[in-house]
DNA sequence: GTCTATACCAAGATAGAC
DNA sequence: GTCTATCTTGGTATAGAC
């Protein structure tokens, strides 16, 4: 088989693990794991975890991107706020995208991720201002909302959908009209989530 | 010199140091010098680093809680929705609370911070609707606006500001009337942001 | 192109002195 | 209450065989 296909393999796993855990939380182990391969493998053909990291997030932004471009250059009897949201909400049938996209946004004082994610970060905000012809608090707006569903995402409010009313009435705000689809593609991990933790106290 | 302030000490430089790094990019390390006590000291205090992490998320969620409550409280003749967002822009002087939240809501798949972190987000968003008396739209809607500004936040897009036009019309659009001020509390770390560079070559 | 074996280092946690 | 020293694990990266 194709050592072309392999990488892509492997990038589709890093994305993934990548996504769940963070930049630092994941390790070349999972990820080769993920992907059928070896460890030493998956640092072979990227140099290093953090090519490789930055690799996904271009990856990431790359599919942002065609998406928005697709969209915009969509059926014009749709307004374009609503094809806009629409792709974007296509987007989350792969949470590696966003959630990979969200670690690294949270990076920023890193001295190689962090000019990374600046720069992809802003060339989404020109796409939406020059190709989408939005103004600036337009932009702002549809940029917001997306922040929003990448957070209800990250965060795997679905996980809480069934016991709590509250996380039906939210997501419902978030994803209009597409609840069940959203739904589908995000199965619980585990049961009802306890409440948060007081003050630790310390040990002994 | 009394041990409560030390814990206090430890808490604030944990705060930072995982609001820049992360909860798996930081180290107990980093943080015990940051402040200025020892490593083994730290863990002594809160038992494990996930523990440490989920002190200080509590005590992020503890700010934004009380300053929205505050805000709710204060002057009736602001409307209420400026008055939350002047209080959540001055949440940003300490950049840690804003970014630890988000580092945490970006790990859901965690099984023991995600719960702490969903319940967290779901606790703030009750705040709104009950206590600040928004509907659904209005809160998700201010919801979203907080997490563009985190974003904006954690990809230290400030570090840009002089050298990108984009930037700084981006960031008048999230911050109104309070550019000057937010850019006095985040001092630009480096230089200009490079390109995001293409794909990786394998090595060799 | 892909693996096994392994070197090497960093980080969380423990023991125990003061 | 706080430190120094250290144990132990686990993770990235390299060497080198197939």
């Amino acid at each position: 088989m194709p050592s072309e296909e392999r990488r892509e393999l492997v990038l589709d796993a890093a994305m993934t693990v990548f996504g769940d855990l963070g930049y630092a939380g994941a390790t070349t182990d999972m990820i080769a794991r993920a992907a059928g391969v070896s460890q030493p493998y998956v640092v072979r053909m990227f140099g290093t975890k953090e090519q490789l990291f930055l690799d996904v997030l271009g990856r990431a932004l790359d599919a942002i991107m065609q998406a928005f471009r697709t969209a915009i250059a969509g059926d014009p009897d749709l307004p374009l706020q609503r094809r806009l949201g629409l792709a974007y909400f296509e987007l989350t049938a792969n949470r590696g995208i966003l959630l990979c996209l969200m670690h690294a946004f949270a990076l920023g004082a890193d001295p190689v991720i962090g000019p990374a994610a600046r720069c992809g970060f802003m060339e989404v905000y020109q796409l939406l201002r020059e190709e989408g012809g939005m103004d600036a608090p337009e932009a702002s707006e549809f940029l917001a909302g997306g922040m929003l569903a990448n957070v209800v995402l990250g965060v795997r409010l679905f996980d809480d959908y069934d016991s709590d009313p509250a996380v039906q009435e939210l997501m419902g705000a978030v994803f209009p009209e597409k609840l069940d689809l959203i739904r589908r593609s995000h199965p619980p991990l585990k049961a009802a989530t306890p409440a948060r933790g007081g003050v630790s106290a310390p040990p002994r």
